[in-house]
DNA sequence: GCACTCACG
DNA sequence: ACGTACGTGAGTGCC
C-alpha cells in the first residue's frame, strides 16, 4: 500500500508564521515574555496539514548555518538579507521542542539548506511506494513536483495552502516543475541575491521558455533572436543566468544521515505537548486537548459549565436585587436586527445569569426597570443592535458601560466580526461557541428546540462580556482610546440607532413608475443590440459580451480581465466611435443598474408597515473607522448623472409641509491634510477660501496670480489632489487623467516641491508606521497595516498607501462622527422637531418642518464646522427641498 | 462563492 | 522589474 511522507521546510513555514501574525506579536507572548507567533502559527499549520495528510511518515527540516555549498559557489547567495528579527530567532529552539512534542523528527544539516534536505527525501521516497506531501512559504520548491510528490505553498497566513502538482505547476505558470530552475536561472531572485539576466523578470523568463525549453536551448539558438536589449543583456549575462540556475536548483542528493525508515510519524505525545502549550500559554490548543485550564481557569474558562436561572412571570422579582453593572444580551438570530425573530435573552452578572425565550417578559416594569435604570449600567455585545430590537420591543436601554463589539473593533478594527464567540477568541476566551454552528445558516436558520443549548450558548456570552470588560478597558487605556471610545463611538452608537428607527419615507408610486419607464427604455435598447450584433445574447453576461465584441466584430481588445475580455466602462468608452454597438451597451448598461439595484433593490426593503426604509450603519467595519450602510446601502443612491440622480426625488419627508434638509463638508479630507501635514501654502488656500483646485493648479503649473485657469488644468490639478488624499503613484495618476507616467511624475514632483509639509508627512507617516506597525487618526483611532515591512512589493506599496491614508479618511471620520453626536445633542435641546436621518461620509441628511428650516441653516453648519477645532476653517454648504432631489 | 461591473464618498 | 490609486455594498452570471 502506498504511505505518505509529510516533509516541512520548517525555516520557511516559521518565517511566513512569524509574519502572518506580526500584527499581533505584542499579544502572543507567554508568561515569560516569549513572543510565541511563529510557533503558534506554525502549529495551526501543522494541525491543517495533519488533517489532510495523515502521514506514516513525517520530518521537518532546517537550515544550518549561514554556509552552504551555495555560498562555496557564490560568496554572496543570501547577502543583503535583512537579519532575522530577534522576536522571530528566540522561537527557533521551542519551535524544534513542539515538533518532537507533535511526534515529528527535525534534521538539519551543516552545508545544506532545508531545500536539499527535503529534495534528497522526496527523490528517496519515490523510488520506494510513498506519496509525497511538502508544505513550505517558498515557491521555488514546486520544482520538486512530480505525480508522486505534491508541494504545498503556505499563502497569507499558513493554513491557508495552494496545492502544486505538476499539472498546477503548468496552469500557474505555463512550465513543467523542471523548468523552474531555469526560470529562476532567467529572472534571479531578490531574496536569496543571485542576479539572473539584467532586465528578466518572470514574465520575459516565463515567455523565453515557452519557446526554448530551457536555459541551455536558448543560448544554443541565441542567434535566432531578433536584435533587441533583451537579446543584448542575454549574451552579457550568459555565465550569470547559468550559474544562478545552479543556485536555484535543489540538491537532490544530498549526504543525508537519516533514512526514511528513521521517520515514522508518532502522534501527539501528550503530555509532552500540554506541558509545553501550558509553557506557551496555548489555551486554544489546550481546549483542542480537553485540558482543564486550573491556573487560568478563572479568567479564560474553557467549555467551563454554566449555571442559569430560567425566567417566568412568577419569579422576574429575581431581577430586582441588581445594583451594579449588569450584562446583557437579547438574541437575535438573522442579521437585520429590524426585522429578525427573537430567539431569548440574558441578563445578570457575577455568576448569576437570567434566561428566557419569552422575549415579552422584558417589557415587565421590573426587567424594563433595570435595562432603562441610569443606575445600573449595563455591559453588552453590539449595543446598537440591542437598541434596536429593545425599540421593537417597546423598551428602552440606557446606561452602556460596555460594549465588547465597539471595543474590539476599537482595538483592532480586524475584529469586527459580528459574532461574539469569535470576537472573544481574539481576546482568548474560547468558551463561546459561534453563531452559526448553534443556530446553523443561510435555509437552515433555526432556533434550537433544546433549552440547555440555547440558555446555555446565551449564559456564555453574557459571562464572557462580564469577564472581558476590565481587560478590554486596561488596552483601550494603554492605547489612548478610551476617550475615542467613551466621547465618540459609544455615544454615536445610540445616534445611529435613533436614525435607523427612524428610517426616511419613500414615495413607493413615484419610484415604482419610473421602474416601468426604465423597463420599456430597456427592452428598445435590448433589440437595438441584438440588431447591431446579429444575434440574441445575455447582454448581462460579460463572457458572452466578450465574444460579441472582440472576436466576432473584431473590435481591439483594450484591457483583459482574469478571466477574459474586460468590458468596463473605461474599455467601452475608448470603443464609442468604432461601432455604434458600444454606446447602447453603455445605455444599457446605465439603466439596467438603475433598475435593478436602485429601483427593484429599494422597493424590496420598504417597510410595509411605515413606507420607511430603515438601513442599518456598521459601526464595526471600515478599517480607516467611516461608516458603511447595508440593507440596502443609503452611501451610494446615484448623484453623478442626472438620469440616476432622479432616484432622489423618491425619497420624502416623512410629514406633509416638512422637508429635507441637507449640509456636507467642503474639501474635508483635503482641509484635514492641511492641518494634519501643517503645510504652509496648502493651509494659506484654505484660510483665503480659494478654489482648493485652482490654486492646488495655480502652483503645479507655475501660473502666474492672474493667468486664467482653463477648465482642463483644474481638472487635472483635481485629479492630482485626489491621489495625494489616496497615497500617490505615478502609474495611478496618469490612468486617471490619461497621461504619461512622466508627465504623471513631474506633476507629482512639482507638487511636491510647491507643498513641502506634505511631502514631509507623507515620508513620517510612513516612517512611523514601519516602526509601530499601525497609524493614527486625529483622535487615536488606530489601523494596524502588517504589511508595511513585507518584502512583497504589491503588498507592501499598498500598506504604504494606506498608512498615508488613512489617517486622512479616518480624521475625516471622527470629524463628521462628532458633529453627529453634537447635532442630535442641539436638536433635542433646542426642542426641535427636525430629525438626522443619513450619513454619507461628509454629508448629513434630515428632514424638518419648513418652518425649522430657517434655524436648522444657521444651526447644522455651525455644529459641524465646530465639531473640532483645526488649523484651517471647515466649511459648511447646505441645501433643502421638497425630497433629497431637490436639496442640492 | 467568486469575478466582474458599477453606484457613492 | 514589479503593477497600483483610498474606503465601501449590491446585482448578475457562472461554476
Amino acid at each position: 500500500m502506498t504511505k505518505q511522507l509529510l516533509l516541512i521546510d520548517g525555516n520557511s513555514v516559521a518565517f511566513r508564521a512569524f509574519f502572518a501574525l506580526h500584527s499581533q506579536l505584542d499579544k502572543f507572548t507567554n508568561q515569560n515574555g516569549l513572543h510565541t507567533t511563529a510557533i503558534y502559527g506554525f502549529n495551526l499549520m501543522l494541525d491543517h496539514i495533519l488533517k489532510i495528510v495523515k502521514p506514516d511518515a513525517a520530518l521537518v527540516a532546517f537550515d544550518a548555518g549561514k554556509t552552504t555549498f551555495r555560498t562555496a559557489m557564490f560568496a554572496d547567495y543570501k547577502s543583503g538579507r535583512a537579519k532575522t528579527p530577534p522576536e522571530l530567532s528566540e522561537q527557533m529552539p521551542y519551535l524544534k521542542q513542539l515538533v518532537a512534542a507533535r511526534g515529528i523528527k527535525s534534521y538539519e544539516l551543516a552545508n545544506y539548506e532545508a531545500d536539499d534536505i527535503i529534495g534528497t527525501l522526496a527523490q528517496q521516497a519515490s523510488q520506494s511506494d510513498y506519496k509525497t506531501t511538502i508544505v513550505t512559504g517558498d515557491r521555488d520548491l514546486t520544482q520538486l513536483a512530480t505525480e508522486q510528490v505534491t508541494v504545498s505553498v503556505t499563502h497569507k497566513g499558513v493554513t491557508e495552502v495552494e496545492h502544486y502538482t505538476p499539472a498546477h505547476v503548468l496552469e500557474k505558470f505555463g512550465l513543467t516543475p523542471a523548468q523552474i530552475v531555469d526560470m529562476k536561472g532567467l529572472m534571479g531572485d531578490t531574496s536569496d541575491n543571485y542576479p539572473g539576466v539584467t532586465k528578466v523578470g518572470e514574465k520575459t523568463a516565463i515567455k523565453l521558455l515557452k519557446e526554448y525549453d530551457s536555459i541551455e536551448n536558448l543560448y544554443d539558438h541565441i542567434d535566432d533572436l531578433k536584435q533587441s536589449k533583451m537579446k543584448d543583456h542575454l549574451i552579457e549575462d550568459h555565465d550569470l543566468a547559468m550559474m544562478s540556475k545552479k543556485l536555484a536548483r535543489i540538491n537532490q542528493s544530498a549526504p543525508l544521515e537519516v533514512e526514511l525508515s528513521e521517520l515514522t510519524y508518532l502522534g501527539d505525545q501528550t503530555d509532552e505537548l500540554i506541558k509545553f502549550y501550558q509553557q506557551m500559554n496555548f489555551r486554544s490548543f489546550l481546549t483542542k486537548m480537553n485540558v482543564e485550564q486550573t491556573e487560568l481557569s478563572l479568567e479564560a474558562p474553557v467549555d467551563k459549565p454554566i449555571d442559569y436561572t430560567v425566567l417566568t412571570a412568577a419569579n422576574l422579582d429575581l431581577v430586582k436585587q441588581f445594583d451594579q453593572p449588569v450584562s446583557f444580551y437579547l438574541e437575535m438570530p438573522a442579521a437585520n436586527y429590524h426585522v429578525s425573530d427573537f430567539a431569548g435573552f440574558v441578563i445578570g452578572n457575577n455568576d448569576q445569569w437570567f434566561v428566557s425565550r419569552d422575549v415579552d417578559l422584558l417589557k415587565q416594569p421590573a426587567l424594563a426597570q433595570v435595562l432603562a435604570s441610569t443606575k445600573i449600567s449595563k455591559n453588552v455585545f453590539n449595543a446598537k443592535a440591542m437598541i434596536v430590537g429593545l425599540h421593537r420591543l417597546g423598551v428602552q436601554l440606557q446606561n452602556v458601560n460596555f460594549d465588547l463589539l465597539l471595543v474590539s473593533y476599537l482595538l483592532n478594527t480586524n475584529d469586527n466580526s459580528d459574532d461574539l464567540g469569535l470576537v472573544a477568541r481574539e481576546h482568548g476566551y474560547e468558551d463561546v461557541q459561534e453563531d452559526e454552528i448553534v443556530y446553523g445558516k443561510g435555509a437552515k436558520l433555526a432556533i434550537p428546540a433544546d433549552d440547555s443549548v440555547l440558555f446555555t450558548h446565551l449564559a456564555k456570552k453574557a459571562r464572557t462580556i462580564d469577564l472581558l470588560s476590565s481587560q478590554l478597558f486596561d488596552e483601550l487605556d494603554q492605547n489612548e482610546q478610551t476617550p475615542l471610545y467613551t466621547d465618540i463611538e459609544l455615544p454615536l452608537t445610540n445616534v445611529l440607532a435613533q436614525m435607523e428607527i427612524m428610517g426616511i419615507k419613500v414615495d413607493v408610486d413615484r419610484l415604482s413608475a419610473m421602474g416601468s419607464k426604465l423597463v420599456e427604455r430597456l427592452s428598445e435598447i435590448e433589440q437595438t443590440i441584438y440588431q447591431e450584433a446579429g444575434q440574441e445574447f445575455n447582454i448581462n453576461s460579460t463572457k458572452q459580451l466578450g465574444e460579441i465584441l472582440f472576436e466576432q466584430m473584431k473590435l481591439p481588445v483594450i484591457k483583459k480581465t482574469k478571466t477574459g475580455y474586460s468590458t468596463a466602462v473605461d474599455v467601452l468608452e475608448k470603443l464609442r466611435d468604432q461601432a455604434p454597438i458600444v454606446d447602447n451597451i453603455l445605455q444599457y448598461r446605465q439603466i439596467a443598474k438603475l433598475q435593478s439595484t436602485y429601483i427593484e433593490g429599494l422597493l424590496k426593503v420598504v417597510h410595509s408597515s411605515d413606507q420607511k426604509i430603515h438601513t442599518r450603519y456598521l459601526q464595526t467595519l471600515t478599517q480607516t473607522g467611516r461608516l458603511s450602510s447595508v440593507d440596502p446601502n443609503l452611501q451610494n443612491i446615484p448623484i453623478r448623472l442626472e438620469e440616476g440622480r432622479k432616484i432622489r426625488q423618491a425619497f420624502v419627508p416623512s410629514h406633509p409641509d416638512w422637508e429635507i434638509f441637507s449640509s456636507d463638508y467642503s474639501q474635508i479630507e483635503l482641509r484635514v491634510l492641511a492641518h494634519i501635514t501643517g503645510d504652509k501654502n496648502l493651509q494659506e488656500a484654505f484660510l483665503e477660501d480659494q478654489d482648493i483646485h485652482a490654486s492646488t493648479a495655480r502652483r503645479i503649473f507655475k501660473l502666474g496670480p492672474n493667468d486664467e485657469i482653463d477648465r482642463n488644468l483644474r481638472r487635472q490639478a483635481k485629479a492630482v489632489n485626489f491621489g495625494i488624499v489616496y497615497g500617490i503613484s505615478d502609474y495611478g495618476l496618469s490612468q486617471n487623467i490619461g497621461i504619461t507616467r512622466k508627465q504623471a511624475k513631474a506633476f507629482i514632483d512639482t507638487y511636491f516641491e510647491e507643498y513641502p509639509g506634505v511631502k514631509k508627512y507623507i515620508d513620517t507617516v510612513v516612517k512611523q508606521a514601519k516602526k509601530m506597525g499601525y497609524v493614527e487618526t486625529l483622535t487615536h483611532r488606530r489601523r494596524y497595516l502588517p504589511d508595511i515591512n513585507t518584502k512583497n512589493f504589491n503588498q507592501r506599496s499598498f500598506a504604504e498607501r494606506t498608512a498615508m491614508n488613512t489617517p486622512i479618511q479616518g480624521s475625516a471620520a471622527d470629524i463628521i462622527k462628532i458633529a453627529m453626536i453634537g447635532m442630535q445633542t442641539a436638536l433635542k435641546q433646542q426642542n426641535l422637531q427636525a430629525k438626522m436621518l443619513l450619513q454619507i461620509h461628509d454629508e448629513l441628511v434630515f428632514e424638518a418642518p419648513k418652518e425649522e428650516i430657517p434655524v436648522l441653516e444657521k444651526l447644522v453648519p455651525s455644529v459641524m464646522d465646530s465639531a473640532v477645532k483645526l488649523d484651517v476653517p471647515l466649511k459648511v454648504e447646505s441645501a433643502h427641498g421638497a425630497t433629497w432631489y431637490d436639496a442640492k
